[in-house]
DNA sequence: CCTAATTCCTCTAGTGGCTAGAGGTTCAAG
DNA sequence: CTTGAACCTCTAGCCACTAGAGGAATTAGG
């Protein structure tokens, strides 16, 4: 039996948010003492672990909860967590393609006008200016 | 004189957004035809691009709005210029290397149970278990 | 000049995923 | 039995938009 406390500690999600899954039907309603508190059992921590690393993962909650209500799924059910694992990889790797495209641009306008504060900063002007970028977005 | 329209067509800003930048000050308040209509001229646009792109590289409105103010900047004001550029590339490399470990183990997840749909997927165990996990996060 | 289609207007509310605060109650240690 | 930490509910706020209602203005064609 843990507080939503211990919870919190245990699995690094704070207790507001643990109450907010609630709220979402993420995780059942906990049993109460006598005096209203929340009491969790070995396996709301599982399913809270699992909530928190497929958020880490970047999954929205939508998702997070198709997984959940697919737990000892069979058959087609099956395929449908592989599609989000999938739908997932190719979202993440977009998005790190994007960053990094960024991330080439930002250096350039970072290290811009460096040293030279003559009197109009190019690093202004870097920021407006998207005809310098070397790739499109 | 464009229209809101023309704006929104030239820079890829949705109309709507237009109007919310408006109202958050980012964008000065345009002339009006007899009807009630915005009419912008040419520095409007290139405001609204300059914020397209800086929205693209990831910096947060209030930073925009910061740097706007810095227009035609001298001294100082054009260190806090710089400031903002560094600070973002170093958030913008923090998400990239974050997002890059989490790829890896979603590519191990995605893969995972690949042809052999027994009777428990091993891609939900894969969501849940972090000890497989090659980095930390 | 009239009509019809398109674009525009304001306003409110909703999204996702929390986070913060007010104002109060319960629990556990000493 | 007292104290202080942790708990409770509830509302509101955050960011950056997005969607929709209900209506007015503009523009192109006939």
């Amino acid at each position: 039996m843990y507080t939503i406390g211990e919870l919190s500690r245990r699995t690094g999600v704070k207790v507001p948010t643990i109450r907010f899954y609630e709220g979402r039907g993420l995780l059942p309603l906990p049993e109460r003492t006598a005096g209203n508190q929340r009491r969790y059992e070995q396996a709301a921590l599982d399913r809270l672990r699992f909530i928190r690393h497929t958020r880490d993962l970047g999954l929205p909650l939508a998702d997070i909860e198709a997984l959940l209500s697919l737990e000892g799924a069979q058959g087609d059910d099956l395929n449908r967590a592989h599609e989000i694992a999938r739908r997932q990889l190719h979202d993440l790797r977009e998005r790190i393609g994007k960053l990094q495209r960024l991330e080439s641009e930002l250096a350039r306008i970072a290290t811009a006008c460096d040293g030279q504060h003559d009197h109009v900063c190019a690093v202004l002007h870097a920021f407006g200016a998207h005809d310098d970028c070397s790739g499109p977005h």
